[in-house]
This record gives C-alpha cells, sequence and structure tokens, in this order.
RNA sequence: GGGCGGUUAGCUCAGUUGGUUAGAGCGCUGCGUUGACAUCGCAGAGGUCAGAGGUUCAAAUCCUCUACCGCCCACCA
C-alpha cells in the first residue's frame, strides 16, 4: 500500500443505498454492459422479460421477476457468456382498455361518444405514461436488461409479426371464422377467450319449471335451470333417447310458458337422466351445451340478448329489461301462471370477467377462432421430449393435461385498443381478403369498396409470438439467428397456460423451433397474511416504497429470501431488515478491512508459504461456498443460493475470520499479516454475491480496487467481473479440522463463561489439551485468550491436567480444564456433567445398536460405516473422561 | 368431478440424488459501550419434521392411506 487511501476513510459508519445505486446504475449503462457482447463461437445465455402490462405501475410480482432474471442474467453475464435480457412492454388489450375506460367514467365520458380515433389517442396517451414509469421502476429495482432493444407489443415489428401469424394460420387453416358459443361481458361489450373467465361458486337457484304439452294440456313436462329468462331463447326441450320416462314424448311439442311458442322434445344423448328432472330446456343461443345439441338436432338459434346484457327484441313484453330483473319477472309471472314446480338453493361456478368481474353470459356469436390442437401437438411433445424443461418440474402435468385438452381459441376482441384483425370485407362480393399489408382492393373482385373487421386481436395473440417477434421475426435478422431459441422463460406460475403454453405452440409454428430451453415459473407473492395481492382488496405492494426505505440490495434479498421454485411466498418487514442488515455488515467489514490495508505495507498477494491455518481455512470454506452456490444457481434455487452466501460471509467470514485475524494485525509482519487472505477473500465473496444484490457489492468492490495499486486484474465494474470459480487445490480438510476445533474451544470457554456468570470483563485460567490437534491449536493461545477471555495454557500429557476442583469440558478434538476457584460451586457442576454423560450413554448406545447391525454394516456404503465407527470411538473415549472427570470431582 | 401444493422451532420459511446432533431470519431469555458493525456482538431456551401404516441397514426426504388448509382445471342444465 503505497498511495494514499482517502476512500475508506471516507465511508460513512452506515450504508446508505440511495447514493450508491443512482451513481452506479448510471455508470453501468454510461458503458453500456448490459448490452450483450455478440460472439459468433459462443452460446448466447438470453431471457427475454415478461413485459408488464400498461395498466399501471410495476407491483412487488414484477420486483420478483426483475429480481429473478437479473441473478441469472448477472451470473451469466459474469461466467462470459454473451448475454441478452431483452425488455419490453405489453398494450394489454383489454386489462389497459378498462383501465382508461374507469379513467373516462371519472371525466363523465365513455368510449362511444369519443368515438375510435380520439378514444385510441387516449390510450396511447396512458401506454406511454405507463412504459416511461415502468422503465423508471425497473431501473431502480437494478435490471441489466439491454434498453435499447426495449419493444411495445403495438410497435411496427411486433405487428407486422402478428399479422403474418394470423395470415399464415388462416393460409393453412387453422384460423376460421364462425358462430359459436363465447363468453360474453356485457360490461366490457365484447366476447372472451375460456381463460379469461374466472370460475366462482355462487348460490343461486334452481329452478323446476313446468312445460306444458301442446296437444294435451293436462300432460307436462317439467325442466330444472339456474337461468329461467333463457325461457325465452328455448328452441326445444330434450330427454334421454334411454330415459324410459320420456320415451313416449319424443317428438311431441309443449308450448313454451309466457311466449306460448311450440316447441319440440328431442332425444339427446348429452343429457344426464338422474340429474334435476331428467328433462333439459335447450338455449341453443345462450349455452355451449345446447348449442352443440341444437347442432345435431337442427335446431334454430334465438338471440334473446342485447351487448350490454338487456333483453332484446325476442324477449317479448321484456324488452329492454336487464338480465336479472328479467329473471325476476319471469319468475313471478311463472308463478302466477302456476308453472313454477320448485324452487331449491343450488350452487353452482358462475364465470366472471377477468378484468372487471362482470358475470359473462354465453352468447352464440359470430367471431375469429385458432384451431388449437394442430398447434398443441408438437407443444406437447416438446415437454414430454424434454426439449423444453419446466421448473419445478410437477407443472408439466399441469401444462400437459391443458394442452391434451386444449379447445379452440377465441381471438376476436369488441375493442379498440390492440391489433386490428388484418381482415377486410368486401361491400361489393361479400368475399374477405386477409393481408399482412393494409388492403386497399378485394382479392377477389378486386372492388376498393372494403372495410376492415373492426374487431381488435386478444392481447396474448400477440405475446404468444413475444420470444421471436422481438428478435425480428417474420425478418430473418442477426438477433433472431443468434440469440434464438432463448434459453430461460421465467414468469408467474399462473400464466402458464395464458402465455407459456402459447409461446411454445406459436414459436414452433413459425420457427420450427422451441421458444426457450427452460421454464422457470416463480410463485406468487403475499402479503404478510398470506393473501393474494389485488387492488381491490387494498393490500398491494408497492415495491419503490421499500426501495426507498431499504434500498434496492435489501428488496432483492427480501424477494428471493426462503422462496423456493413455484411456490407462493409471503413478504415481511423482518425480510427488508435483514436484507438492509446484511448489506450493512458487509459495508462495515469492508470498512474494516479497508481500514487495516492502510496501515499495511506490503502487497495483496496470497503466497501460499505465508498462510496461517485460519488463511487456508476461510480460503477452503470459501471454495465450498463458491462450489454449492454455483450448483444451486444452475439449479434454479436462488433461495438457497442467497443464503449459503450470505451464511459464509457473516457466520464465517465476519464471526470468525476477521475476529481472528484481528488477533494478529498489529503484531505482524508483512509476511504473516492477515490482509491479503482478509482482502482477497472478501473481493472474491463480494463477486459471488453480486448477481443478488448489485449496488453494495459494486460499491464495496470499487472501494477494495481504489485502496489497491493500479491493477490490470481488475476491471473496470464488479459485474463484468469474472464470477469466483471453484478451485479444488483450495479445499484444505486438515485446516479445517483445526479450525473447528478451535471455534469449539472458543465456544465451550465463552459459554462455561456465560453458564456461570463470570463478570464480561474478567479472564479467567484455561488449561488446554488438544491431543493430535495441539501443535495446530496451541500457537492460538493469544487468539483464545482475546476471544474467549482466558488465559491459556496448553499441555502436551494429559497427565499434566490439574483436574481437582475445575470444570471440565469434554470436546470432540479436545479438553478444557478450567480451574473453579471462583467460578463455580461444584453440585452444578455435577450435574453438568451427569447431564453430558447421560447425552453421551445415549450416543454410545445408538452407535453400538447400529454398528452391531449386520446389515448396515455389510450394505451400507463403506464411507458411512466407517464414519459411525469413528464416532463410536470417539463417543466411548468422551463418554470414559467425562465420568473419570465426574469422579474426581 | 379431476388434478396439484402445503402441514418442519413462538412467527415466516429453507432443507433436490434417503446417511452425523433437522437449519436460517425474526421473536424470546441472559450478558455486553475494548474504534468494522447496537442495522451489532456473545451465550442460551425452543422441534416425537400433521397423523397412521409400509419400503430400507438407515426416512423430514420414497410409497399408501387419513385429517385439515390453499390453489388450478372442468359445458351437469
Amino acid at each position: 500500500m503505497t498511495q494514499e487511501n482517502k476512500t475508506q476513510e471516507e465511508m460513512p459508519k452506515a450504508y446508505e443505498p440511495a447514493s450508491v445505486e443512482a451513481k452506479w446504475y448510471k455508470h453501468w449503462l454510461e458503458k453500456e454492459y448490459f448490452k450483450p457482447q455478440i460472439d459468433p463461437d459462443k452460446k448466447p445465455f438470453v431471457i427475454i422479460m415478461p413485459p408488464p402490462n400498461v395498466t399501471g405501475e410495476l407491483h412487488v410480482g414484477h420486483a420478483l421477476t426483475a429480481t429473478l432474471e437479473d441473478i441469472m442474467i448477472r451470473w451469466h453475464r459474469m461466467m462470459g457468456e454473451p448475454t441478452l435480457w431483452l425488455p419490453g412492454v405489453d398494450h394489454s388489450g383489454i386489462a389497459a382498455q378498462v383501465v382508461v375506460e374507469r379513467k373516462l367514467a371519472k371525466e363523465g365520458l365513455d368510449r362511444h361518444e369519443l368515438g375510435r380515433e380520439k378514444f385510441l389517442e387516449r390510450m396511447w396517451q396512458w401506454a406511454e405514461s405507463c412504459r416511461g414509469t415502468i422503465g423508471k421502476q425497473h431501473q431502480r429495482l437494478g435490471v441489466s436488461c439491454d434498453w435499447s432493444r426495449e419493444t411495445f407489443t403495438l410497435d411496427k415489428g411486433p405487428s407486422k409479426a402478428v399479422r403474418t401469424f394470423f395470415y399464415n394460420l388462416y393460409k393453412k387453416g387453422l384460423i376460421y371464422r364462425g358462430e359459436r358459443i363465447i363468453n360474453w361481458c356485457p360490461r366490457c361489450s365484447t366476447a372472451l377467450s375460456d381463460l379469461e373467465v374466472n370460475h366462482q361458486d355462487l348460490t343461486g337457484n334452481l329452478y323446476y319449471v313446468r312445460y306444458h304439452l301442446a296437444d294435451d294440456k293436462n300432460e307436462c313436462i317439467t325442466v330444472a335451470t339456474t337461468r329461467p329468462e333463457t325461457i325465452l331463447g328455448d328452441t326445444a326441450v330434450a330427454v334421454n333417447p334411454e330415459d324410459d320416462r320420456f320415451k313416449a314424448l319424443i317428438g311431441k311439442k309443449v308450448v313454451l310458458p309466457i311466449i306460448k311458442r311450440q316447441i319440440e322434445i328431442v332425444a339427446d344423448e348429452a343429457v344426464d337422466t338422474v340429474f334435476g328432472t331428467g328433462a333439459v330446456k335447450i338455449t341453443p343461443a345462450h349455452d355451449p351445451v345446447d348449442f352443440d345439441v341444437a347442432q345435431r338436432q337442427d335446431l334454430p338459434l334465438i338471440n334473446i340478448l342485447n351487448k350490454d346484457a338487456t333483453m332484446n327484441e325476442n324477449a317479448g313484453k321484456y324488452k329492454g329489461m336487464e338480465r336479472f330483473e328479467c329473471r325476476k319477472a319471469i319468475l313471478k309471472d311463472l308463478e302466477e301462471d302456476g308453472l313454477l314446480v320448485k324452487t331449491e338453493p343450488y350452487a353452482h361456478a358462475v364465470g366472471h370477467c377477468q378484468r372487471c368481474h362482470t358475470i359473462i353470459e354465453p352468447i352464440a356469436s359470430h367471431q375469429w377462432f385458432v384451431k388449437m390442437q394442430p398447434l398443441a401437438e408438437p407443444a406437447i411433445e416438446a415437454v414430454t421430449g424434454g426439449k423444453i424443461k419446466i421448473i419445478p418440474q410437477r407443472f408439466n402435468k399441469v401444462y400437459l393435461n391443458w394442452m391434451e385438452n386444449i379447445r379452440d381459441w377465441c381471438i376476436s376482441r369488441q375493442l379498440w385498443w390492440g391489433h386490428r384483425i388484418p381482415v377486410w370485407y368486401c361491400n361489393k362480393c361479400g368475399e374477405l381478403t386477409v393481408s399482412v399489408e393494409d388492403a386497399t382492393t378485394c382479392q377477389s373482385c378486386g372492388s376498393t369498396d372494403i372495410q376492415q373487421d373492426p374487431d381488435v386481436l386478444d392481447t396474448w395473440f400477440s405475446s404468444g409470438l413475444w420470444p421471436h417477434s422481438t428478435l425480428g421475426w417474420p425478418d430473418d435478422t442477426e438477433d433472431l439467428r443468434y440469440f434464438y431459441p432463448t434459453s430461460v422463460m421465467e414468469t408467474a406460475y399462473d400464466i402458464l397456460f395464458f402465455w407459456v403454453a402459447r409461446m411454445i405452440m406459436m414459436g414452433i409454428e413459425n420457427t420450427g423451433e422451441i421458444p426457450f430451453r427452460t421454464v422457470y415459473l416463480h410463485g406468487l407473492i403475499r402479503d404478510e397474511k398470506g393473501e393474494k395481492m389485488s387492488k381491490t382488496r387494498g393490500n398491494v405492494l408497492d415495491p419503490l416504497d421499500f426501495l426507498e426505505k431499504y434500498g434496492t440490495d435489501a428488496l432483492r434479498f427480501a424477494l428471493i429470501s426462503g422462496t423456493s421454485p413455484g411456490n407462493d411466498s409471503k413478504l415481511t418487514t423482518t425480510k427488508f431488515e435483514a436484507g438492509r442488515n446484511f448489506a450493512n455488515k458487509l459495508w462495515n467489514a469492508t470498512r474494516f478491512v479497508l481500514r487495516s490495508a492502510a496501515d499495511y505495507k506490503g502487497d495483496m498477494l496470497i503466497k501460499q508459504e505465508n498462510l496461517m491455518l485460519e488463511d487456508r481455512w476461510i480460503l477452503s470454506r470459501l471454495n465450498a461456498t463458491i462450489t454449492s452456490a454455483s450448483r444451486l444457481l444452475k439449479d434454479y434455487q436462488f433461495g438457497e443460493a442467497q443464503r449459503q452466501v450470505h451464511d459464509f460471509l457473516w457466520g464465517e467470514y465476519c464471526d470468525w475470520y476477521i475476529e481472528l485475524a484481528k488477533t494478529r494485525l498489529n503484531s505482524a509482519s508483512v509476511e504473516s499479516s492477515p490482509l491479503p487472505v482478509l482482502i482477497n477473500v472478501l473481493e472474491k465473496s463480494l463477486r459471488l454475491l453480486h448477481p443478488f444484490m448489485p449496488f453494495v457489492t459494486e460499491e464495496l468492490w470499487q472501494n477494495i480496487k481504489a485502496s489497491l495499486p493500479e491493477d490490470e486484474h481488475f476491471a473496470d465494474s464488479i459485474m463484468i467481473s469474472a464470477y469466483p470459480k471453484a478451485d479444488k487445490k483450495a479445499t484444505d480438510s486438515e485446516a479445517e479440522k483445526a479450525i473447528d476445533a478451535l471455534i469449539d474451544i472458543v465456544r465451550a470457554i465463552r459459554n462455561a463463561r456465560a453458564e456461570h456468570n463470570v463478570e464480561a470483563s474478567r479472564k479467567i485460567d484455561a488449561q488446554i489439551y488438544a491431543a493430535g490437534l495441539n501443535s495446530f491449536i496451541s500457537p492460538y493461545a493469544g487468539a483464545i485468550q482475546t476471544l474467549a477471555k482466558a488465559k491459556v495454557v496448553f499441555i502436551k500429557d494429559k497427565k499434566e491436567q490439574v483436574i481437582e476442583n475445575a470444570l471440565v469440558l469434554v470436546l470432540k478434538d479436545s479438553e478444557i480444564v478450567i480451574p473453579m476457584a471462583s467460578m463455580v460451586d461444584i453440585d452444578a457442576e455435577k450435574q453438568r456433567l451427569q447431564k453430558e454423560i447421560d447425552a453421551m450413554q445415549a450416543e454410545v448406545k445408538r452407535l453400538e445398536k447400529t454398528l452391531s447391525n449386520e446389515a448396515f454394516v455389510s450394505k451400507a456404503p463403506k464411507a458411512v460405516v466407517d464414519k459411525e465407527k469413528g464416532r463410536l470411538l470417539s463417543a466411548r473415549d468422551n463418554l470414559g473422561r467425562l465420568e473419570e472427570h465426574l469422579k474426581n470431582l
């Protein structure tokens, strides 16, 4: 250390995240470290970020996504792989439109008054402002993604991808327009896919209604329904053809109550003979099962609802009524006519709009659909064949179950915000034109009198293309060739079907390759009570609040700690505190190391011949931690990896190594100084921790760098430095054994002091006999004196032990004798010894039993048997010594 | 109706090829102002790993069943 070291002098006593974070994020951006270094000879590591919705600000779920992905990205980047993390934002069709519509409603407006064009202007304003906010929030989280590639789903590239995909599927016959039962949200006034409907069990009623036969007013058939208003749309009554009760009635006509329309009794297998009355009213326009029956039986469809779920002209006198008002009115009328046989309470699942929670209505409607089965087949094969790995594995089953039972996907939405369907209808010949470019003429007749389909596509139709559309598809771009297929798709398990499954299908369809090799699914973050966060519950946590209070690194630490793949986790303030405290601990440890380094005159290279036992120990422990953390990162065990690095730094480096190093700082010559190891281990540990806590590690690492002489081995930033690699040569079992024994000794003496209420300032005496380890540990008499406040004498021979009136501590590899003189009362000590003897006897017994078990000795691996044998020997030995000491007391 | 997950210390949770005395954070008890850190240090208490059965030399870990909690999927009107 020849230069002046001002840095550490300026380090304040506590870590202050705010200034550090802004400084380094800016630096990283300026140096363009987030951009991938393309190298054709290296396989890149690629994550396409799940694009947040433009529905507001980021929440803690986004923060978790950002953290997990940033950990992977930073780790791989430090491993020297060309690393791309591509950020983006989703226009999020219906969800965003609902948000803006609500804002309009507050102004007393609705989108129809505004008109499509003006409304879309408002949407764009909103989306742009969200995009800005989301970007800023992401930066505060420290995400190291390539902002130069940031993409919005409505950008030119993704839009072209959407149209191209639509066009291709249409040409292949996999996209078609047809009349089917779809889920209609009266509030949003649009069709929804099956996935966008949440089923909720509600207790309603099952109403039994009597329909009289047309030709015999005395005879009737009774049907059961939960939605009596749909009677107005009935076009048949169905019974099971095998049902003897109704066989005679098949083909006869009944008269619908109230509107008096005559409908036929038909036979259809879909009818369950044991449910309800065994006779079902058929409302083909408002029930998927009835729709199918109608197709088979060639029944007419009568739609009774307007778009807003009021009754239409087919409802006769109920026209204009709101649907549930109508239900009440019909029930009243039925009752008056004596046709309501009975009413019983009935719990059944009712569909609600995922976005606005309005009860959805099944309605027969002309919509665009994707035929899914042909797309699902290769997507199933990709997972069963192991080309795509899902973590945790249990989601394979969930994924496959959904894929194998997939149904056609309704993709048209009667919204304004989104990708407009690339279809034009000809007003002259009635034919349609599907085109990637905007069409100007009809493909069939050449007429220019054409108009584009007013609807837009399901937002997931574009999200599903995300991994390849962001990289340039359908164009053959360099990015697409180099970065696709991507490496990991990291997202929450609740969008497995919405998004992940569709990306797999679409990716394979469009590129012939899987979109990503690994799917990592994280769990949901819940509040302190374990409740799912939602705006209506009002328990949504804003990550920015925590950022400001505890710092980004603490937030990231909190989000990851105690989590495992696919499992939900609770976010509690104690986790934030733990993260903040850890950052602060590192801060102070570094402060100490650098302060010590300022007085040190040698260089920082570790010289093998100068190493003391504790140096070898901490190097060995560091290496073990690197090995383990690397393995855990590779296995996506981020919570556990973080914990192990944390435990090493706090529990081994700070608690023991620094404390041991202090004992030789003052007296040490340059050769025997702990500084090289102190600083090297810290520097390497910071790199090990960097993916988890990027800011504090960068700041401390830079401080270390500044305190050292110019060194070309140090990169400009920790984030582009090499991730530590395990080195088998660093493993040192001799040093680990000796230092473990030393730690045992210190702990035992401290424990004895505490147990016997020795004053803190008082030094006690201790004789230590460390058998085979004596030569290793005896040099540490001074260290023990400092750490355990005991004057230590090492004895070579047990015979030298003076055990009269003394406390004897029997450890694994050593024995400590502490003269009782002023410390202890004998009875208490006898009791303590007896307790230990009991425990040791139990241990001996257990081991004897294990080892006398021939099956164990013959079947268990030799290493395990030997280990047990060794333990028995040492337990017997300890027991003997304990018993002897008790006798001598 | 199918499927999945959870049940481990007072609380929140780790514990991934079955192998020492089951761990962490927080909380609790006692002690502590020696210049890294009170956002700290030292010591301690606290668990028949939901219950029952099974496989194994060996089970928190694998299998079966049961109980409770939670989630997902599903067109019985």
